[in-house]
DNA sequence: AATAGCACTCTTTTTATCTGATTGCTAATA
DNA sequence: TATTAGCAATCAGATAAAAAGAGTGCTATT
């Protein structure tokens, strides 16, 4: 257990680091303690001993350690209000009625990086609750036409089909059972409820029913497997930091960002629904990043929003700001 | 206009510039060509004088001036065939015939991307000769329905649209009247044809006219805005270049590479239907980069294909690659 | 327990030196 | 006259040495 006293010099390098960036030395911080800079050094020293504190070298300042963010985090951080600025510069995206609920997450989270200067994540998950609501059909010319599905929830999917020598009036038929069968179906269970279901009696009301019932199968294989879409704001934020100031890092966080499965790590890991922090080694993604993320959940979809910046991040900013934008989405 | 002996000295000195991106030798160069390095050193600075050649420093080698690249592609570069790996890796794409037409073209300028080590980029324009072919709607539930947009060359938009206090009915009447009136029409004519066509004689068929003309008005205007599209293939390629071994370079090529502006200039300027090369201060993008591009016109749509690398590019190369994926398309 | 003082450590910056690549020029040669 | 050999001059880049500055850790003192 830290002392009144050591919780108070852990705090002030935290906050100092995060602001400028600079090793801390035991001067800058006996300024705003009421004590020499001899005893801070004693303080720091013990921090660091018990591995809340780091140091660059021997006789450099000290800078917080993963531990040290994290014990930061935990239990010194002031969750103050969202502050005016960032709130009223959110609300207008807000209290726009005209958008529909992706693009308010995507301004919004754009608003975030520029604000901030870190890079934002929306990862949502489209597939899983979306129920078939509606196929039609529209041709194009003899041999193509656009098959396009509509859920339940308003999730529109459309794909191109191009079929010789079958008639649109089989093709029509063929949306025809299916809409009458298949309606009301999870769509990553169209596919298989398609080949137990609709295989064995498209026969008898399709000529051609191979051809158009592989064309089907495959349309809606195509889409369940689509389910997962990875959106990343403000990806050039990062040569903003001084973490990133090498060109190595930041071609390695770049190709990070492109690697979907990594990227989709960061989706795991989260029973509540709280806004959840993942520092340095304790995230999937990049051992000098600090990744904040929270799910939402509303009628339409369910996703995860996520802001990265290096560890040195403004924690309670970003959870102030990660936690109004939920609520507001939740809405 | 130059010697002989100019001609082939240049010509090794760009393609070895190229292979090995370091200034080269009199030395290098003298291996090749029957005769002593003094004697190269003489034509190299006669080049120089006539601005085909520049020096990093006083007694460096020489590197091409922007000059020189644009008179080795205009009169020495040799164009080949396009060569068997990369022709072999392109058809796998180009055989797939299950593909749409737009993924064979991203694919194929991915597998560009990953071989050439080059940045590629598709810009495409979808609406201006599309014509509407057929709107519908599917409702959602009481007060929110998707609007659905189909082009007859299948291209498809679709818009969520939320109206409360209107019934169904009368949302399709709206959209039975668009569909017998307006289809037909190029879609960035579309909403002015409402207004003119539809708002004069909406109120006689639909009872909250006002409502359900403005949602569809929006939609339409959306949708023409809606047009270009910006899709970049291979950003992280730019790493790979050791002219953008500065952090400074690359934030500044990856903020290029974001701003829609600058990207669609790409298109611009072209009035024929060949390749186009842009070295350095000749495109409007980066006085460090080469863009060759070229149009393409499908019957589904019209677009530009670009590919974007530092001046010192294999020009021949991709000059074959574009001409191939250009002419596989428009098959 | 807290502090003042000071030697010590290590980074950063500056300056100097050396090495190697390559040129431009001059004089000799074919 | 065109080509070449030879050589001093130039400059980037690597290596080393020196100086300056920031901050610590320890010891002795309050």
């Amino acid at each position: 257990m830290l002392t009144e006293r050591q919780n108070e010099i852990l705090k002030l390098i935290v906050m100092s680091y995060i602001k400028l960036a600079h090793p801390v030395s035991s001067n800058l911080i006996c300024d705003k303690l009421k004590c020499s800079s001899a005893t801070v050094r004693n303080e720091m020293m013990a921090l660091e001993e018990l591995g809340y504190l780091e140091k660059t070298h021997t006789s450099s300042g000290r800078i917080p350690s993963e531990k040290g963010y994290r014990y930061y985090v935990d239990h010194l951080m002031e969750v103050k209000e969202l502050n005016g600025e960032d709130y009223q510069k959110l609300q207008i995206i807000f209290d726009n009625q005209q958008l529909e609920l992706s693009d308010v997450i995507t301004k919004s989270l754009q608003i975030v990086s520029d604000m901030t200067s870190y890079t934002t994540v929306i990862l949502d998950e489209k597939s899983h609750e979306n129920k078939l609501k509606e196929i039609s059909v529209v041709p194009i010319n003899e041999s193509e036409m656009v098959v396009l599905i509509v859920t339940d929830k308003g999730y529109v999917e459309h794909k191109d089909l191009r079929l010789t020598g079958v008639s649109l009036d089989e093709v029509k038929n063929t949306v025809k059972l299916i809409n009458d069968l298949v309606v009301g179906t999870p769509i990553d269970e169209v596919s298989s409820k398609l080949e137990f279901d609709i295989k064995p009696i498209i026969g008898k009301y399709v000529k051609q029913h191979e051809m158009i019932y592989n064309a089907f199968y495959n349309v809606f294989e195509d889409m369940s497997r689509k389910g997962n879409n990875i959106n990343i704001v403000g990806k050039n934020n990062v040569f903003k930091h001084k973490e990133f100031n090498d060109i190595d890092k930041v071609q390695d966080i770049f190709e990070k960002f492109d690697d979907d499965e990594k990227m989709l790590s960061i989706k795991e890991d989260t029973q509540n629904n709280d806004i959840s922090i993942y520092i340095g080694k304790e995230n999937k993604l990049d051992d000098d990043v600090t990744v904040i993320k929270t799910n939402y959940k509303t009628d339409k979809d369910n996703g995860t929003i996520a802001i990265i910046g290096p560890k040195r991040m403004e924690y309670s900013r970003v959870v102030n700001l990660l936690d109004y934008i939920k609520k507001q989405i939740e809405r």
